[in-house]
DNA sequence: GTCAATGCAAATCGTTTGCATGAAC
DNA sequence: GTTCATGCAAACGATTTGCATTGAC
């Protein structure tokens, strides 16, 4: 696992080969991606914003224009479902699949080397590039079974 | 694969258990997605219903009520990425998995044993029971590799 | 005749965009 | 000083909802 001053290093170079600048703004949400073990939106990167960084004021625009920005260069990941819109976590962790609570949104990360294999050998058979190795499971979790009659 | 009949019949059952009523526009969007062999979100299904069945005015709201209904009881599925909305197919085929490509939204269906069995085998270990078996895997097809840089 | 379903338009939600101001270089 | 990024509010597209009317039973 990277630790956050690689990956800072990382979005400083990328920006400089864009002609992008380096902010404030950017470089807060990258860490708060980083550090938290978790999947957020761009409304729940906002509400960490201004408990962690109360003096920051980031727009929620510029949340969603960073975190499409971070994605596409690779330094955050983003698994998308039904309602709740895109959750974003920081790509300094292993690759690593989920399984998502279609009840509660739930996310259980796994790895699995045999669907690993098997996922890059059916796409290249039907022509497709895994792009992100990206793979999601979609199920009920053992609390939402009981609820749901 | 089943037939139209069996399953509008199976419609009838479900709606006479709900208290619901059946409707031409309920049998017709079912129908819909039972004949086509592809995947509509919401906004071509009500294009379809303006070519095949003229004479049927059916609104869009409707459409989204009864996509939301059929999948509830499981007489079609939707699978779901960025853009494009909601993309749903009829229940009469085999169940089979996803790879979708992230370019131009291309779907290309299959199924594979090991897979089916690895990810029902993690899913228990994890309390998950898989309510849909469904898993999608993302990348670029064929021609989207070559059009991207 | 009763109650649920429909169609329409307004409302809502997540996300994007235009533009004037402010910050990075 | 120039250029890019930000924040705000307005715009947007997909989907949902409220309500009066219509249709199934």
């Amino acid at each position: 696992m990277k630790n956050n001053e690689t990956v800072l290093d990382d979005l400083k170079a990328v920006l400089k080969t864009k002609g992008m600048k380096y902010t404030e703004q950017r470089a807060i949400i990258l860490q708060i991606l980083l550090n938290i073990d978790d999947h957020l939106n761009a409304e729940e990167v906002l509400s960490i914003v201004k408990v962690k960084y109360p003096d920051q004021k980031i727009g929620i625009a510029t949340i969603y224009r960073t975190l499409n920005f971070l994605e596409e260069v690779n330094l955050i990941s983003s698994i998308s479902f039904g309602k709740d819109g895109k959750k974003y976590e920081g790509n300094n962790e292993e690759h690593h699949d989920h399984i998502i609570c279609t009840g509660c949104g739930k996310i259980v990360e796994f790895l699995d080397d045999t669907i690993e294999k098997k996922q890059e050998e059916i796409a290249s058979q039907n022509g497709f590039k895994i792009t992100d190795h990206t793979m999601q499971i979609f199920g009920l979790c053992s609390e939402c079974q009981s609820t749901k009659k």
